[in-house]
DNA sequence: ATATACTTAACGGTCGGACAATTTCGCAAC
DNA sequence: GTTGCGAAATTGTCCGACCGTTAAGTATAT
């Protein structure tokens, strides 16, 4: 039998622990607004201090919320699968900063998961959800390419097919990618570009509505070829 | 032209930002151990509060650790994909056990993402990580299903082909998911289940060395229908 | 009656200083 | 060589005070 020295527990690690537990069990619900600092320091017997690291640890991962004045307090955070891909997308990004990953992965893990998305959006998509897409659609094509959010009504779209999919893991791994690749990616796009985009989305969004699983899903690869190309274009004009 | 409200900025999110800033900047290193919080809190004019409120956010994103006495401090810490797949399968666990995202769709995206691993790495699969996969079927063909390295084993195995794949986003997603996996899949095997697992990634890891990727991708997604069924008729049982 | 300005109270945010706990290192003793 | 001990540096925890923000209530002016 291996003695395995157990690494001493300190007292924010504790408090927190305890927090984390009582909010994913469900003993604090969604929106609850749990004790004040002082209340906690009290009933755990710390000080504030100790009960205010253990709080930031918590809002630092998402799973509450502090707001300040006479009616705030600390809040449990809606952990949706929403939030989750935020979440998911910062950290992606440090690595991604910090050099340990490459953009072209990233790329590559996105084929892997839109164009599955596309044709499972075609399976279970909603009335309402193709009209959200039509309207993202339509809105693009409304836009000059110099308009400053065309690059979030892409990505709405991109999410919004991810989110017919029905599996909000995929929708929330989606999420995180484009949260990364949003800002790299339109740089510099050409009003003919903008057309052969709106293009493509068009048809991408036709093939969901008229359920057509592998014609959404080829579609969609299509697409991604299609912006895989001016990225290699416009690198190798770089260099 | 529309005025955007100013979202005021407290000192401790400032000093996080800076320190944040400086960290993904390059400014300091891997390893590079940063300024005590005496000497932080001097530099930037706030109390050594603040500065560990700054620094324990930072912590909970991974992103330094802290340890006490002489020789310690806050150290930059290595942000690689492996240490990317811990952080996103902690938000994942989080977001699964409060509910807002089912166990069913966790396997469906890690089918559209390790079949496409075992294909792309037997394409580029090199001797030694060849040599480990080896190694972990080996180990798992001597254990007994009761052992409680069975579950560890297996998740090194994918995450070794996931790795071979060359592509470390998507290790990193298969590293994540199966850290939530694990615990759910692995329990009361039976030790026909076992053999005919490791008969499983027996064939998987042959196709990688024959650098036969659609052979590969078959052979997983084989496995992963195996796995499936499995869980499809323990749960009947359980209703 | 309605809008405006002022006060109050509750809470998190910041401060400063103190002490405890942990770890490393050097040095002495055995 | 091992053990024991003290010194030093750094994080961890504590306390008490005050500041800043916010919601709500109250008075005042229009």
């Amino acid at each position: 039998m291996t003695f395995e020295p157990k690494p001493v527990s300190r007292a924010r690690e504790q408090v927190e622990g305890q927090l984390r537990e009582a909010i994913l069990s469900g003993t604090f619900k969604s929106g609850d607004k749990l004790p004040s600092e002082v209340e906690l320091a009290e009933s755990f017997s710390v000080s504030r201090t100790t009960v205010r690291e253990a709080l930031r640890t918590l809002d630092s991962a998402g799973l509450i919320t502090k707001t300040p004045g006479v009616a705030g307090g600390s809040f449990v955070r809606v952990v949706d699968h929403q939030s989750l891909g935020m979440t998911l997308g910062e950290s992606i990004e440090n690595t991604l900063r910090f050099g340990n990953i490459g953009f072209d992965e990233v790329i590559r893990v996105r084929r892997m998961l839109e164009v599955p998305a596309a044709r499972l959006a075609a399976q279970h998509r909603g009335e309402d959800e193709v009209e959200r897409m039509r309207g993202f659609v339509g809105r693009q094509k409304d836009t000059t390419v110099d308009d400053p959010e065309v690059p979030s009504l892409d990505m709405n779209l991109h999410m919004a097919i991810a989110e017919a999919s029905g599996n909000r893991v995929l929708a929330s791994f989606v999420n995180a990618l484009h949260r990364v690749i949003r800002p790299v990616l339109y740089v510099d796009i050409s009003p003919e570009v903008g057309r052969d985009t709106v293009g493509q989305h068009l048809a991408i969004v036709r093939a969901i509505e008229k359920r057509e699983p592998e014609e959404a899903a080829s579609a969609m690869e299509e697409h991604l070829d299609y912006l895989d190309g001016l990225r290699s274009v416009r690198e190798a004009a770089e260099a």
